[in-house]
RNA sequence: GCCGGGAUGCCCGAGCGGCCAAAGGGAGCAGACUGUAAAUCUGCCGGCACUGCCUUCGGAGGUUCAAAUCCUUCUCCCGGCACCA
């Protein structure tokens, strides 16, 4: 094991707050192999790269030695994380939440060492839990403590309705860490006070109390709600190269110091470097954006896609052009071809109506040439591109 | 359990018998601009081969020539009161 401080040093660059402080120096004295604990709850199929924010932390105490325990929320999903919700959360069923854990894992198992990792399924321990044991639970938590959160607080004036089953929920998580012996637990910032409720139980429960370890929440691609994929404002681990560099561009310049950090891996320094000089002028913005985004997509793809991603940008955006590989559509026989039809079926558009004020708008275009009626002989269409707004196409080919 | 308020398009929210596919805002999409964006401006934003037609205003019935708007009932939410071994 490395001495504690050059430990600090690495496993706490992009972290935002360490509760308590004082205990995480302790338990790395302590010079055994901690067990770090991350839960995750399978909601969706795809792992964001704010997700991959807390996974890197969790590696980089991998790599200092200590065991990473992934938890599989395949229990409380189905009860739902009130976190910054307004609302209660839609229940899953369990077999879309085994789907969503297949999927996820899949994802994040690359992101994490294969030595010093422990999964687990939390339904192991709370799917079985009867009333007694449940009961038991509640009583090492006071109302007045969850109703100090702020969700429900917010919900609670708004006369918004906030269920029992959400008041739960950081129960459950909490008594996750017990069922493991968690020493340090990490999360998101908006994480921190379920976190916190875990200390509560483990002490309850006669355990050390984990410490607790966040990471900011990293900025969806609108550059102003928290990346989710419940906002559709994010960006895939799995995405594919080209998409992966053209979300990253499409962020908003003053998000991209928090990007170098949280998504990139630069180190704060480095970061905050770099946001002065392109205040200043020595630096462009744009050229900054590009190699943020080349540095994400070598991450998850490899150095050598970065460039090719870049290209392949620069041909739809920069010189507006087609890109290189385009999904094919087979058009039948009719002829002349009535465009609105033609539009939703290719996926183009999600309705006739849509692929008309489309075409009314300007938005169509075959081989990059504006198209203005709705009826197009076939002729022209067959071997061509076809391409609504900027970067939606789709190539006509004839029926074998 | 009782009394009262409420449920409107992706979200928020106006409408409260015909002029309603339903104001306004947000999100989204498209066009212009650009550094790719953001900001800004403009347009679109249920469906349909579309000067018209069809389906939408929590669910189901009903009244009416005509219902998002009125009535009945059901579901859910909110508030107050009551109850509380």
């Amino acid at each position: 094991m490395k001495p504690v401080p050059e430990q600090l040093e690495y496993l706490l660059r992009a972290t935002d707050r360490v509760v308590p402080r004082a205990e995480l120096e302790a338990l790395l004295e302590l010079g055994r192999p901690l067990r770090v604990k991350l839960g995750v709850d399978p909601t969706a199929p795809d792992v964001t790269l704010g997700w991959a924010v807390v996974f890197d932390l969790l590696r980089r105490f991998q790599e200092m030695g200590h065991v990473a325990v992934l938890i599989i929320g395949d229990f409380t999903a189905q009860v739902g994380d009130p976190s910054g919700r307004s609302e209660t959360r839609q229940r899953l069923t369990a077999a879309e939440v085994r789907g969503y854990a297949d999927s996820c894992l899949e994802m994040l198992r690359p992101l994490l060492l294969e030595e010093r990792l422990e999964i687990r399924y939390n339904s192991e321990w709370l799917g079985s839990m009867g009333m007694e044991d449940v009961l038991t639970l509640t009583s090492n938590v006071t109302v007045s403590r969850i109703l100090e959160r702020e969700d429900f607080a917010n919900r609670l004036t708004a006369n918004e309705p906030v269920s029992m089953i959400e008041m739960m929920y950081p129960l459950l998580q909490g008594y996750d860490s017990v069922a493991i012996e968690a020493d340090i637990e990490l999360g998101g910032a908006d994480q921190l006070w379920n976190l916190l409720v875990g200390r509560d139980i483990q002490s309850r429960n006669g355990q050390q109390p984990q410490v607790a370890v966040t990471v900011p929440l990293l900025v969806g691609t609108d550059g102003t709600r928290k990346m989710s994929q419940s906002y559709g404002n994010y960006i895939s681990v799995r995405d594919e190269p080209a998409e992966m560099f053209g979300k990253a561009m499409s962020i908003p310049d003053d998000a991209m110091e928090s990007y170098f950090v949280l998504a990139a891996r630069y180190r704060e320094d480095e970061a905050a470097d770099i946001t002065r000089r392109v205040a200043a002028g020595e630096l462009h913005p744009g050229d900054i954006k590009r190699r943020l985004a080349r540095e994400i997509v070598a991450i998850y793809w490899g150095d050598d896609a970065a460039p090719e991603a870049e290209a392949a940008f620069d041909r739809v955006f920069r010189e507006g052009e087609t890109p290189e590989d385009v999904e094919t559509f087979t058009i039948d026989d009719t002829d002349p071809v009535w465009l609105p039809g033609l539009l939703r079926d290719t996926g183009l558009v999600s309705s006739t109506s849509d692929g008309r004020r489309m075409i009314a708008q300007g938005a169509v275009k075959l081989d990059g040439e504006r198209v203005e009626g709705e009826e197009i002989a076939r002729g022209t269409l067959v071997g061509s591109v076809l391409q609504v707004g900027k970067r939606r196409f789709v190539e006509l080919v004839n029926g074998s």
